[in-house]
DNA sequence: GAGCTCACG
DNA sequence: ACGTACGTGAGCTCC
């Protein structure tokens, strides 16, 4: 038999402490849960043991056994955040069947060495796994601890110990008796640390033998008199550092032995905690049955009749009361209504219904869109889409599946229904979600901006962006040559060749073998980012190189390399669009990211000139002038602010003038970088020592910096304030759209994670707010160019960019929808101007 | 798969 | 004493 013994308290511990921190949205924290079961499903599939047990230290001890009130005695309590995982924990434990041993009086050594003590006595193999190397001294022939450390699991056998500590696994105990462990209440002998016990214990073999030939050894008078000063403390200690191994626990290895899975319950917690990705794992196990099927009251749900979808269905379909629910996924289209699933491939038929004048609900609308479109047809009515509502009643989700939110909304999911689990459990779900919509004051959000705006992305991603391949793969020819020779120069100084992009063998070379300064260390050694390279750049001739080889590689490689693989038969790369990922409401971009095509510096901004316009057409560039901190001025309405806006001129100086109290015309180019710099930091909830980096200060200045600043803007203050205090009562906070972002992490008890939901609490009615602007631009100017019959595609968003390619002739016609319906987007009390470029290429339309 | 680095707004 | 600005996606190394 082979038993799994895990210490509860010391995994979780160490999962909680190792994982950022993770919540669902009702602030319920899952990091530690999420920590301990991957570690421990990991243990149960690579150690396959017959039984199992998980040891928890019980919160109030009592004093029947001696060791563990002097334990208990020194560890602080636990945060709160990891306290409220812990009855979760053991309900996931208790509903997959693993038996939770709790024992008063008794801490997790003594219970994992009893469990030891049973295997060794019935002859079965016993594996621990704990983060703490007090159990080490439990290994044997039969006794496995199975250590987890930052670098994963390390495994101790016999050898190992020996290996690593040149002793017995019982002569640890001797050790601890000379060193002691303060965390637990150990004292050993004063003085003598972790290296003299351990050398000690080497020479001498145990406190014993040390104790016998103390007298005649060549040990130095000071280790002598320590040693004789702390006899009677380390004979205690060593009875305190024996794990003993006569708990009160079952006693048989039958009762440990693993009962069946609660696959319903353990269903019901993973979906309550929202954690989908562990609901999968478990549900997918090799039970045969999945937890999502015994969960549903199969006897409480109506049968649905499975047909297939034709005319004369389509005619029904149109005459149906209410709306009908829709998935369309791989040009295959379930159509539910009134209790029957209507099924079909036909392309002519998907896009008859499509285009047909019955009011429809989606689970996601864009590939439907996108099959409409691209047979020069639109999709009708299409009211809901459940994806996107999903969305905004919390952005923080990762997957916006129709499972996910049954569980999450307490939605019926018909998992009885074989390849219709999802259309069959839509209908439920989208009544359930307009409902949440509209009670949280998003409708407008929803039916004017996001749904709408589904259309244009699925427009966009099908018009796609041409791309010159040949120029592309002439421009890489250039860089490798470059790399080339950059990798010999720098192999010369250093002496030898190596990887210079593995940042591990770069920091040996750098800080190592050439004695460069090391300015920053990252978890797992030298940090050498280009911040910190820049600050030794001086100190040899390698660093200017590294951060050319640096900037020219991510060049080939993203952006050559990548993009040439992204280009599609047509010649253009075709962006996926995505609407609900980004916490904030932005869209992001994907295969490949056009959101981060170079620009800031000259080298990589000439990629730019490679996406084009097809032959005898334009690109149209059209982006909004510091549009966050026209929103800040206008949400927080400070009068000086928004007079700055209003006055026009440059923004930075403007603000430079102000905060300096002085005229314009004494702004040094100085006051305007620093000036600009805390515009920006304002938006992301500054720091004045991240101010004092970013503009070359002393953090002093910084902070006076910061303070003339907020003191000349008083209402920005005030506001700042204000979205965290809303944030803080709420749980969440909005933009002026009513768009929310919930920020669990202001619940931590952990000060920098309550930091960062603080900075994350001012940014996102800004970050939003503009989100919401441009989606609402974007939607107006499709809806234009269209109305107008004009010749003209939105093609691209970058966050406060839109491009439009345009035929020749309509190409004025097009800038003056963007200038127009971008400035007019909204109405706030500062403008919100749009400036419009024109060229052949990404690079020359922009200005 | 995590960590580091770096591209963008 | 510690860590240190918001939001993304992609490629590389190394476990």
């Amino acid at each position: 038999m082979k038993l799994l013994a895990i210490d509860g308290n010391s995994i979780l511990n160490r999962a909680f402490y190792g994982i950022r921190m993770l919540s669902n949205s009702k602030g319920m924290f899952t990091n530690a849960i999420t920590g301990f079961l991957n570690i421990f499903l990991k243990e149960l599939s690579e150690v396959s043991p017959d039984c199992a047990a998980v040891t928890f230290d019980l919160p109030a001890p009592t004093f029947r056994h001696k060791k563990s009130a002097a334990y208990k005695a020194n560890r602080k309590g636990m945060p709160p955040e990891l306290a409220m995982q812990l009855p979760i924990i053991k309900q996931i434990l208790t509903a997959m069947g693993i038996k939770i041993i709790e024992c008063e009086g008794f801490e997790a050594d003594d219970i994992l060495g009893t469990l030891s003590r049973i295997c060794t006595e019935n002859g079965s193999e016993c594996y621990i796994v704990t983060g703490d190397r007090d159990s080490l001294q439990l290994v044997s022939e039969n006794t496995t601890v199975r250590l987890a450390t930052n670098k994963g699991t390390v495994i101790y056998d016999p050898a190992k110990v020996k290996e690593v500590y040149g002793l017995e696994p019982l002569q640890l105990i001797e050790v601890k008796a000379l060193q002691g462990d303060s965390s637990d209440n150990i004292s050993g002998v004063a003085g003598i640390g972790e290296k003299t016990a351990l050398s000690l214990i080497q020479q001498f073999g145990s406190v014993d033998g040390l104790y016998e030939k103390l007298e005649g050894s060549a040990l130095t008078a000071s280790v002598k008199a320590k040693l004789t000063n702390g006899k009677e403390s380390a004979y205690e200690s060593r009875w305190l550092g024996t794990i003993v191994k006569d708990a009160p626990i079952p006693q048989n290895l039958d009762e440990y032995a693993k009962k069946p899975q609660d696959n319903a319950a353990l269903c019901d917690i993973f979906g309550e905690l929202e954690m989908f990705k562990m609901r999968e794992r478990f549900s997918t196990g090799a039970q045969g049955d999945t937890a999502a099927e015994e969960r549903v009251k199969i006897a409480d749900a109506p049968k649905y009749e499975v047909k297939p979808l034709d005319g004369g269905a389509l005619e029904k379909l149109k005459n149906a009361a209410k709306p009908v629910c829709f998935i369309f996924t791989d040009g295959n289209l379930q159509v539910f209504s009134e209790g029957v699933i209507y099924e079909t491939s036909d392309e002519k038929t998907v896009l008859a219904f499509l285009e047909s004048d019955c009011e429809k609900y989606c689970f996601e609308g864009k590939a439907a869109h996108k099959f409409a479109l691209s047979h020069g047809k639109e999709v009708r009515r299409l009211t809901f889409a459940c994806d996107l509502a999903g969305y905004l009643l919390n952005s923080l989700s990762t997957e916006y599946t129709v499972e996910n939110m049954c569980l999450k909304y307490k939605v019926m999911y018909r998992s009885d229904m074989a390849g219709y689990e999802n259309i069959s459990s839509l209908d439920g779900l989208c009544s359930h979600l307009k409902a949440q919509i509209s009670g949280s004051g998003m409708d407008s959000l929803f039916y004017d901006i996001e749904l709408p705006l589904c259309e244009v992305l699925a427009s966009m991603e099908l018009a796609g962006v041409k791309v010159n391949a040949d120029g592309v793969r002439s421009f890489g020819e250039g860089l490798k040559g470059d790399i080339t020779q950059l990798e010999q120069e720098i192999y010369d100084i250093a002496g030898h060749e190596f990887n210079i992009s593995s940042p591990k063998q770069l920091g040996v070379v750098l800080f190592e073998e050439l004695h460069l300064p090391c300015k920053k260390k990252t978890k797992s050694g030298y940090s050498t980012n280009a911040e910190v390279l820049e600050e030794i750049a001086d100190r040899s001739p390698i660093i200017p190189k590294i951060l050319e080889y640096r900037t020219l590689t991510k060049l080939s490689s993203t952006y050559v390399d990548g993009l040439l693989k992204e280009i599609r038969a047509d010649g253009r790369v075709h962006s996926v669009f995505k609407q609900t990922e980004t916490r904030t409401g932005r869209i992001s971009s994907t295969e490949p990211n056009m959101q981060n095509i170079p620009v800031r510096k000259e080298i990589g901004r000439n990629m730019r000139k490679f996406f084009v316009a097809e032959d005898g057409d334009l690109l149209l560039d059209a982006d909004y002038s510091q549009i966050e901190l026209r929103v800040l001025a206008a949400v927080c309405g400070d009068e000086n602010m928004k007079k700055i806006f209003l006055s026009g001129g440059d923004i930075h100086t403007s603000t430079a003038a102000q905060v300096f109290d002085m005229p314009e015309d004494f702004v040094t180019p100085e006051m305007r970088r620093a000036a600009k710099a805390v515009n920006f930091g304002i938006i992301y909830g500054i720091g004045p020592f991240s101010l004092s980096k970013d503009i070359g200060v002393t953090v002093a200045q910084a902070k006076r910096y910061i303070q003339d600043y907020l003191n000349n803007f008083p209402n920005v203050s005030k506001y700042m304030d204000k979205v965290v205090e809303d944030a803080q009562k709420q749980g969440y906070v909005t933009t002026v759209f009513g768009r929310r972002r919930y920020i669990p992490e202001l619940m931590s008890s952990n000060k920098n994670v309550q930091a960062f939901g603080k900075r994350a609490a001012m940014n996102a009615p800004i970050q939003g707010a503009a989100a919401d602007i441009i989606k609402i631009a974007m939607v107006r100017v499709y809806k234009r160019l269209k109305e107008e019959k004009l010749n003209a595609k939105l093609i691209l968003q970058v966050h406060d960019e839109l491009i439009v390619e345009s035929s020749k002739e309509d190409a004025d016609k097009a800038a003056q929808v963007l200038y127009e319906e971008m400035k007019k987007a909204v109405t706030l009390d500062v403008p919100i101007p749009a400036e419009v470029g024109t060229g052949e290429s990404w690079y020359d339309a922009k200005q």
